[in-house]
DNA sequence: CGCCAGGGACAAC
DNA sequence: GTTGTCCATGGC
């Protein structure tokens, strides 16, 4: 177990469900499970300033870390945002203060919002928690229960195309399984892609099958920490219609657009569920 | 039951 | 470049 001061915005329910994120799991009230780089951790934050996972502080160092953003400040880009000027966006802010951008892994990232794409999050969930069984690598967690790892492009490829529709996956498995060989082959280097410019990145993601621009947004904010990237989904087209007609101010809002695009998503789909109709 | 979902490929303008 | 259609499947 370690403990560690956590001062800045952090709110674990917010963004289990920020739609960042696929692999969270509440098993308790406050206390989440989260599966990630061949690890399984719990969380737990028990007052402002406290954090607790259940691993020990080297794991924390090389892995943990870096995945919660631990060292970029939230309240910091929030506080760059002209709240007179955006009053939408201050709302959202207010709202959703706690969401982070993760430091997920690439290959996952990819695989995760190639299967996003035209489905729901439930949907999404259950389908990589499948694919994870069907040729991920098992392993025992610290309270003795079995998870299983995000398989690697070499196991995906191998699964092949009728075990990935076996995942549920549609028609999306071809995309999958495309996906696969181009990242064993070489063909790709999503981990070099993490230091590339963000316009280099979204351009060799979009060279491959099924993904778009915007899947492609989504690996280079969620997987690739490109902060400045902004996916359009279907609810952020409906804010930008709805709260933003006259133009959306991407040039003021660089190098974080990534980091308000969350606010504007989750305070609006939220919103939607609280105020039904 | 029908509509929608963190869309993209492809063809036809 | 923009628009329409199709794609599999589950959540609600």
């Amino acid at each position: 177990m370690t403990e560690i001061a956590f001062t800045d915005d952090l709110d674990l329910a917010l963004i289990a469900d920020s739609g960042q994120c696929f692999r969270w799991e509440e098993t308790e009230p406050g206390v989440w499970r989260i599966v990630a780089f061949g690890l399984c951790v719990y969380l737990e934050r028990h007052d402002e300033r406290t954090l607790t996972l259940t691993c020990d502080e080297a794991e924390f160092e090389s892995i943990w870390r870096s995945y919660l953003d631990y060292d970029e400040e939230y309240a910091a880009i929030r506080s760059r945002v002209d709240r007179t000027a955006d009053g939408f966006l201050a709302r959202a802010m207010d709202h959703e203060r706690g969401i982070r951008i993760l430091q997920q892994d690439p290959w996952e990232t990819l695989v995760s919002f190639i299967i996003s794409q035209n489905r729901n999050i439930p949907a999404i969930r259950r389908s990589i928690e499948l694919l994870a069984q069907s040729c991920g690598e098992p392993c025992v967690d610290v309270r003795g229960r079995t998870y299983h790892s995000f398989p690697t492009a070499d196991a995906v490829r191998a699964l092949g195309e009728e075990g990935l529709k076996a995942c549920k996956l549609g028609y999306r498995a071809r995309y999958v399984h495309a996906a696969a060989c181009a990242v064993a082959a070489g063909e790709i280097d999503l981990s070099a892609l993490v230091d590339s410019a963000d316009e280099y990145a979204l351009e060799a993601l979009m060279g491959l099958l099924g993904v778009g621009v915007k899947v492609a947004s989504c690996v280079c904010l969620f997987g690739l920490h490109h902060l400045n990237a902004f996916p359009e989904d279907v609810w952020i087209k409906r804010v930008l219609a709805k709260h933003y007609e006259t133009g959306y101010p991407f040039e003021a809002y660089a190098p974080y657009n990534g980091v308000y695009q969350q606010y504007l998503f989750a305070y609006y789909r939220n919103g939607d569920k609280r105020l039904p109709t």
